[in-house]
DNA sequence: AAACATTTATTTGTATGACAATTGAAGCAC
DNA sequence: GTGCTTCAATTGTCATACAAATAAATGTTT
């Protein structure tokens, strides 16, 4: 052994398990630990960090629930750093924004808000880089969303699907792993809204104007259709909340 | 008890550990566990999932590491459903994203365009809702900034909480949340570029002018000074990595 | 009666030892 | 050489025990 990773050295009179879980998260983000390394075998970390082998895979444990390591049993089994991956990425980020918004009573309007300013912020490149794919797929879900015996979770899902494919057209995978996030996090919270046949109308009617516009390559046009359509799911909200209002006042 | 929100049938051929954590996190996502509700003892779980309590207590790391629970000793301790904040949700989107960014063999090119990109998305917000606070603290950056005697680590912290202060100034705490880890991640990446003494006063003059542009709540002008920095900083990525070929070709 | 000290019950944190299940590798027979 | 068996290493799980923290209950003193 050339050089050993992980630091051993832990205060026996703080949590245990959560300081070798950080030792070794933190050979990992240091890049002392790279993809597919294997770690010591629990009880080899056992040994070296002076605790139980229970301790050891609590703190494993913590590790797989970030998805930084993976374990396989058998011989040559044992615990491997794992690469994080986009979907794996991606997955994350949903859980915490969708927590994040279901736990600290955000208001309707801020996180569209959020969502809607992120959005915009692909546009210009999602114009200069579509390919005829992304059209296509927008186009697609447009054709779902118009069909009059969808109902509200399928039109929800095929909103974000139209979504995901105008941010994809961006071509950046950096992006599309932050805005897919807090897009589909926001879902809940649109399936909360009812979709008159009048309200889906107008919607899938903006859905067309942004998607004509990226196929024009127009960037200035989907931004404005995106304003438009922020401010038409606002008023939407803002009905449903007076209505509510009503029912319980 | 009127209905316990809890599901204790598992699969006992599969990961034990990973089903009950599945478990109990779905009852806090659908909100049938809510913030400060106390789980049962693990005496308690291990019974009603008829497992061990070693394998209760994987379960329950594996949600610390989430920070979806808080654990607390004594006679009225146990665990308790956490609420999720939003510097808890900051931070983890920031060890992901940093994870990703370096585990991905990514391109700074890449991550630069989506850290500008987003950052640009919030530039009307920041520039219609700013406070004078927004606005001094990112006066004081630019001051600790052209200071000469300031190392290159202490140059780009400044520089992150510049943007931090920029992105603040949209009074969107969703949109905080999200773009402070995307501009953070970024760090590590920016570190790798030494500043000299010329593109560092080339990088503050922009920021210089940003500022004003806030000031003065002309949003045109600060998407074009951010759009301005990315290119100057895409163009001292592309020099160092020509300098680095050099030497090592 | 009130303040303070003590005990006690509950709960998490950790350790020990054991066994089951999995899995690749080594050894062996053919 | 091929296929089968055995084996050893490793994770997964369990049972039990004890330590440490903590608040409530209890007792004691003033």
């Amino acid at each position: 052994m050339t050089h050993d990773p992980v630091k051993y050295d832990i205060d026996p009179d703080r949590d245990l398990s959560s300081q070798i879980a950080a030792a070794i998260r933190d050979a990992i983000i240091t890049g002392d630990l790279i993809v597919d390394d294997r770690l010591p075998s629990e009880s080899d970390l056992a040994e070296r960090f002076r605790v139980s082998r229970p301790t050891v895979r609590e703190a494993l444990k913590r590790l797989a629930a970030q998805s930084l390591i993976r374990t396989q049993r058998g011989a040559t089994g044992g615990a491997f750093v794992n690469r994080l991956s986009y979907e794996e990425a991606h997955r994350q980020q949903i859980t915490t924004s969708t927590l994040l918004l279901s736990m600290n009573a955000i208001r309707f309007d801020t996180a569209c808000e959020a969502r809607y300013a992120l959005e915009r912020a692909c546009t210009p490149l999602s114009a200069a880089r579509r390919s005829a794919e992304h059209l296509a797929a927008m186009r697609a879900e447009i054709f779902r969303q118009s069909q009059p015996d969808l109902n509200d979770t399928g039109f929800c899902a095929s909103d974000v699907a139209f979504h995901r494919a105008l941010v994809d057209g961006a071509g950046n995978p950096v992006l599309s792993y932050q805005l897919a996030g807090a897009v589909e996090a926001m879902q809940p919270l649109m399936n909360m809204i009812t979709f008159t046949a009048r309200s889906r109308e107008e919607i899938v009617s903006l859905h067309r104007r942004i998607a004509d516009a990226i196929e024009a390559r127009d960037s200035a046009a989907a931004e404005a259709a995106l304003t438009d359509l922020e401010a038409y799911t606002q008023g939407l909200a803002r009905n449903v909340m007076a209505e509510r209002a009503q029912k319980h006042g």
